[in-house]
DNA sequence: ATTAGCACTCGAGATACACGACTGCTAATG
DNA sequence: CATTAGCAGTCGTGTATCTCGAGTGCTAAT
């Protein structure tokens, strides 16, 4: 693979991801200076394809990049443009003083990425029960009505509205979730409702049938939370590749099935933002697609990934720029902790 | 307009709508007992496209019902059907301790009503700003972080984390926020901000940086809250009227237009189910479409509004339904202040 | 008032054809 | 020996034409 060989096929590449369309030799040789004739450009086109880095839809068209060509692409051709200045000040500007919810902050992550993207995205939630309990507190509202915070030491805080029960009205619930925060302190999540039976003190045992539903809903245990945002998929109709309704739905129901995802991001365990190209990707689904994935952090753990999908013919460089810089300072806003 | 065509206009209509393909004189009698023959039925259908109820593609094609005939078979001949037991159940348990945040509740609700329609869902919440302050309180979780816990009289509850700036660390917190939900209750969060300067005591002027930055986000101000929900969008792949690619564009982008949505929805006076059907409809983008739509409550006050947007084509008797069902509920949810 | 019969209309799908983009090959060139 | 010009060959796309069939509207008979 000499130099030349190398620069048609970066232009080659380059050509067909902005304009979706074949590649011939005379377009390639009109619109960029290679000081070659197209017949040259033929001969090289030849080698490229028999070593598999091109495809030919047929006989009389332009060729395409393969998964291999892509592959080659990003690995060794890539020049990852640095982000626009005002660009990156947009990310900061997203996570600057919004340290909402959790589900709020994979909400907001989703929508900026397919926003700058113009890419569909998902954005998987840390699984809540990994954390630490760091602190429980009450506010009461309403003699019937309360709120519960939880924080973690995964730097997420959590609130739900409780309903009180007739028998616990007007008894202290502050200092009963201060003595439940004590002595719970640093459990996981996961174990809460186990170890609350054993480190309770028995004075709070009657109440035992109230906290437990309170905790398994701060727990996340309630079916009912997302742990997946899903944001952009209209973009997807601008792509000629995704005409086709069939594959839409296709597409579609993918990123829509929770565990689907979760399958696919959960057995990526480099931290590294990662390309995976048309049949790399283990999921029969999106075969055709290619997708780019980053971890986010929380604690300095790894606690969950985004994803964003596109065509095969995707913008690269640019994806994976925007998802190196929207991971960090979304890890950045879960520091906090 | 005599019993014989309203039986036929019915019919033709049901029939339209489940299978969508422009119904003829001759499958009308093959499938439906009428008694008479497909001659009959020609006239009628004849009259009743003179009267503008049915169109006609083409002269050789068969009818096709007209927004005018919705109209007729929505007002007149449409009977209400009587939803599942279990469906009710479901929907009721969707919200049954599930007082979560306003904006939860929303998304929730759109998420619910798509997949019980097969239809994509709109939900508009209601203007946080309207509603007035009932309380204030504070959690301190670390010397650096606090949630602010805000309660309204439209019965639901708004929580944000806030770091707190150095200068207010250690200082009590909760004292100073229960002091301005004494002096600030019963005031609509939209005057929050100029109310707090007016009857704020002088000690704590000197946070009042701090505290108008807290009572902005309480209030929603920050315009990074989200004031609809939008679910079901896939379902509409299945429809085939939807499968022109650029008319789902337009759709979909309607759909994701806050502004569109709220001019839409924010006209419509009536606290009924409410139809509209095709060029009823007031936005170009969508006059090939039908929506229903219906009002929810907090506290006896018609404080939002979900739409349901499918074919005209659609199903209005079973949607209709849903809506009254999951409306009600709705309320009922955000009636335990 | 209803119905049978029939000529007519018009869209959908199939077939055929011309066009053009691009290739691969061969032979000429510096 | 790499490069290039020239040219025949391939194949998808777009257009025109045709057939088929569902469904109508009209007329005359019941």
């Amino acid at each position: 693979m000499d130099g030349r060989k190398r620069r048609i096929l970066e232009l080659l590449i380059e050509d067909y991801v902005n304009l979706g369309e074949p590649v011939g030799s005379r377009t390639l040789s009109r619109k960029y200076q290679l000081g070659v004739s197209p017949a040259t450009i033929r001969n090289e086109m030849a080698d490229l394809e028999e070593q598999g880095y091109l495809e030919h839809p047929h006989t009389s068209s332009g060729r395409v990049p393969s998964d291999k060509g892509y592959r080659y692409y990003v690995d060794q051709l890539l020049s990852r443009p640095g982000l626009d200045h005002s660009l990156i000040e947009w990310i900061r500007a997203s996570y600057r003083a919004k340290a909402h919810e959790i589900a709020w902050l994979i909400h907001q992550t989703a929508r900026l990425v397919s926003d700058i993207t113009a890419y569909p995205t998902v954005v998987l939630a840390p699984r809540g029960e990994d954390a630490h309990l760091a602190d429980l507190s009450v506010v009461i509202l309403a003699p019937t009505l309360a709120v519960l915070v939880v924080q973690t030491d995964a730097g997420y805080v959590e609130s739900r509205t409780v309903g009180v029960p007739p028998e616990l009205i007007g008894s202290d619930l502050a200092a009963m979730a201060a003595e439940i925060s004590r002595s719970l302190e640093g459990v996981p999540l996961r174990d809460l409702e186990g170890e609350m039976m054993k480190r309770l003190r028995r004075d709070l045992w009657r109440y035992q049938g109230f906290w437990r539903e309170v905790i398994q809903r701060l727990a996340g245990a309630g079916e009912d939370e997302e742990r997946v945002a899903l944001s952009g998929t209209r973009s997807m109709l601008n792509y000629p590749e995704f005409r086709d309704v069939e594959r839409l739905k296709r597409v579609l129901g993918f990123l829509e099935t929770e565990s689907e995802i979760d399958r696919l991001l959960s057995t990526r365990e480099s931290g590294q933002v990662e390309v995976l190209i048309g049949t790399e990707v283990p999921a029969d689904d999106i075969q055709d697609c290619s997708v780019v994935t980053a971890a986010y952090r929380a604690g300095g753990q790894v606690v969950g990934r985004l994803l964003v999908l596109g065509p095969r013919r995707m913008q690269y460089g640019r994806v994976m720029a925007v998802l190196e810089a929207v991971s960090e300072e979304l890890s950045r806003a879960l520091e906090w902790a």
